[in-house]
DNA sequence: GACAAACGGAAATATACGTTCTATTATTCA
DNA sequence: TGAATAATAGAACGTATATTTCCGTTTGTC
């Protein structure tokens, strides 16, 4: 009684998970991420991927109740044309969607909106960052002996992001969260050879200002997350990133400040390991992985 | 020269139907109305299907400039792959306007990557959430007398946010940032009227989880923001979004988790606003309030 | 700490697949 | 009407694939 849709699938991959062995529940982690390399690939393919033998797939699928390996893949094969075809409905109904005149009601049509802005304001994002600051972005934050991040209130998360994710490259990187109201001792001590990174939107938090200016005063180098060259921050930054979104839209995303954060952090990342410094980025890399 | 994609091949088909043999005509015609079984069968029994000899496909393949059957397939099953049409255009509308520039190496070049990522991520989250689940789970956010929101490491900023946004809207909101190391004690006293988010993706906090646990065992609604069905927030959660990517990235991002979460949050606004029923909810603010 | 059971890896085997070659048939032109 | 050429069907061949089995290793239990 092995599945036959690929909801079954899931399941039934579900319902044994905890049971599987580590390396079947690696499998089954895979087959879940990337059900098309499952339906199109080869075994050898596929367990190459998956970074195991061809036999354990044919485990896999024994483990599922099918008698073989290609059993199991004509379910993801199912899968993919029964997708294919939603998404030719799909497609129609939002042409005959929009005829209507109503292109965006409803509970998923909100879902449908977000993710189109989203869209526009990644490719706005690619427009606006020039390969100059970004380099210099970099060259900054790899170089700094230390890294501070801060935002305030729609930002914060921008803050948490990269704090996060500098962390992550083990560089010294701190949140300035406020906690405890101390913002403006921690930014006092901030040093010339460390780095501020602010973030800030509209209406611009006056913490986060206050900090940027008294740094960059003290040839603190400060990198600038804002939207735009009108904002207060861009005055108190050596880089500032102006993200202009349109502020007509009552909710501002932060699609695209954190993706700029994450190209910069992996940037970052490059920079490191690529400058010759080997050991050390190997070592960082192989710490972080281990946990 | 033979075609690379699915537009091409049928480009090249119908270019060329009236220069070919009656049989391979049959098979032609075969190919466009039945492309899923190109893209899946093999050669016999495909050939048995246009009742023609196994051959014959392989001449036809030769006839539109492939070097054999299998070389033709990949394009049948490149389509079946292949993503929606409106983001696909956008995507190839940014890589032109990138060409210009610098293609894919350098600073910039990890921008370009990051964008496109997070693009594709976008489109996959619209594909991957339900209206069912989405609207559920705003009826349990537009009903709850407070919100809690929980999430650890890579997926705070996503709890930022959340908390941030759903506070905007002035529903009773705490994020639960475990400062203090007091986060059991507040999770133990959520009540079932309320309601738990929480994020997590692997590897998994246990914080999140043991709180999601302990929240649904008590019929608190939990809803999670995780990244696939085997995730351990599904077992404990009453609703669960599973925006399970590609994580053959090393570096995933929360653009689709956050642009889930702006969407939830929009269409809560409008829930609370438009059933309407303003009295309900403006009393439950303010008992909260009271509270 | 020792034994047993299960798991993972590698090689071997059998199957099935795509391709190619040849004989035969259909078609067209003289 | 006959011959020649192009196309097709069928079979055979080589290859690549999935599967199975066996052995070494690890893990769990007593």
């Amino acid at each position: 009684m092995p599945p036959t849709t690929y909801d079954e699938l899931k399941q039934a991959i579900s319902a044994r998970y905890p049971t599987m062995s580590k390396q079947l529940q690696g499998i089954a982690r895979f087959a879940l991420e990337r059900p098309n390399d499952l339906a199109l690939g080869t075994v050898a393919g596929i367990a190459e991927s998956a970074g195991v033998q061809p036999s354990s797939m044919v485990r896999f699928a024994n483990a599922l109740d099918f008698g073989g390996f290609s059993e199991m893949q004509q379910i993801f094969r199912g899968r993919l044309v029964e997708r294919s075809a939603s998404y030719r409905e799909r497609i129609e109904q939002m042409r005959q969607g929009k005829r209507n005149g109503t292109p965006a009601s409803g509970p998923t049509g909100v879902l449908h909106v977000s993710v189109s802005d989203a869209i526009a304001e990644l490719g706005h994002l690619e427009e606006t960052v020039t390969a100059a600051q970004f380099a210099a972005a970099i060259r900054l934050l790899a170089g700094a002996s230390q890294i501070h991040v801060l935002a305030q209130r729609r930002a914060f998360p921008v803050a948490c992001y990269l704090a996060y994710a500098l962390g992550q490259l083990e560089l010294r990187t701190h949140l300035l969260d406020g906690v405890g109201g101390m913002l403006s001792e921690f930014v006092r001590n901030i040093r010339p050879d460390e780095v501020l990174i602010a973030v800030s939107f509209r209406n611009y938090s006056a913490g986060v200002i206050d900090a940027a200016a008294d740094c960059h005063r003290r040839k603190v180098p400060v990198i600038a997350i804002t939207d735009s060259p009108l904002s207060p921050l861009k005055a108190n930054a050596r880089i500032a990133f102006e993200l202009g979104d349109d502020s007509s839209r009552p909710f501002r995303s932060l699609v695209a400040p954190l993706c700029l954060a994450q190209a910069l952090v992996v940037s970052t990342g490059h920079e490191l390991a690529g400058t010759g410094d080997k050991v050390r980025a190997t070592s960082r890399r192989t710490r972080g992985a281990a946990k």
